[in-house]
DNA sequence: ATAAACCTTCCAGTAGCTAGAAGGTCAAAC
DNA sequence: GTTTGACCTTCTAGCTACTGGAAGGTTTAT
């Protein structure tokens, strides 16, 4: 069976050798064989472990997550539901950030629109982000 | 003029008085006044600063941008357009953050449709967690 | 023999706080 | 007069998920 060594790997999986070393830190994959000369050496498996990390990291997964994935992974007898359960949790989160990013972008869209953007100091923005929240919730309120 | 303790700024401002020390440890805010027992102490001034801080980052502007956006809003002289610039970076920023959840929202949904969710072990999400990318260059690079 | 490209470990830093420990201060209740 | 509780102080450490760099060992090519 070939084994390669972590740079290899790092080159197959996208996951960085100094990532790769610190999810091993941290217990996410398992420790590494090592080779006689003390380098960590990686089977298929190993890399395809990685891989699988990969992709749930790049689904936005925590890797708290991430470990609790491959820990369904290898389970046989895992019943989908959990796996759809994670999966659920993390969409509603994307969810809420999106909206919460969209409230944002519709109160920066509104400050930038009235704010002239000259030489002259007089600035909508800055008179926004300063005014004081006396008549609290509609005073502080952008329309959009 | 009144002058107020850190408790009671912070009930004031939403900002929390670990938050207030923590802005002045970093230099973000000018240091408090001390009262003869050593107690940081507010005159109206800086109570406003902090409500500024408050309402910048609660626009998701860095607390470096919210930097800048003080010294700015101290500059009588300011062009609106050095604040209008800031405000186009970070709503830049909103965007693409936007995009890039939008795209994950998709994938996490069509996971999500395909995952029957039982008691069965054979799930879609983590086929698709498991599966081996066919040969997409990514410049696979080996950095340490 | 030397250079380069690997690999190793360990320490520190990033953003923006937050938690907790150990202690000083102040007003009111008993 | 003391004790309780709510304040305040400083300091250290921890959170996420890495990333950078130092100091050094190994392998391969020239």
């Amino acid at each position: 069976m070939r084994l390669f060594a972590i740079g290899e790997v790092a080159a197959q999986t996208g996951v960085s050798a100094k990532t790769i070393r610190y999810y091993e830190s941290t217990g996410l994959i398992p420790d590494a064989k090592r080779a006689a000369n003390g380098y960590r050496m990686y089977d298929e498996r190993a890399v395809h472990i990685l891989r699988f990390v990969k992709r749930a990291r790049d689904l936005g997964f925590s890797v708290e997550d991430v470990s609790s994935l491959l820990g369904l992974w290898a389970d046989e007898e895992r019943a989908s539901s959990e796996v759809k359960k994670l999966a659920v949790a993390h969409l509603e989160e994307i969810e809420s950030k999106i909206l919460a990013l969209e409230e944002l972008r519709a109160t920066m869209r509104s400050l930038i629109d009235c704010c002239h953007g000259d030489e002259r100091p007089d600035c909508p923005i800055l008179e926004n982000l300063a005014q004081t929240p006396e008549k609290e919730d509609h005073a502080n309120k952008v329309q959009d």
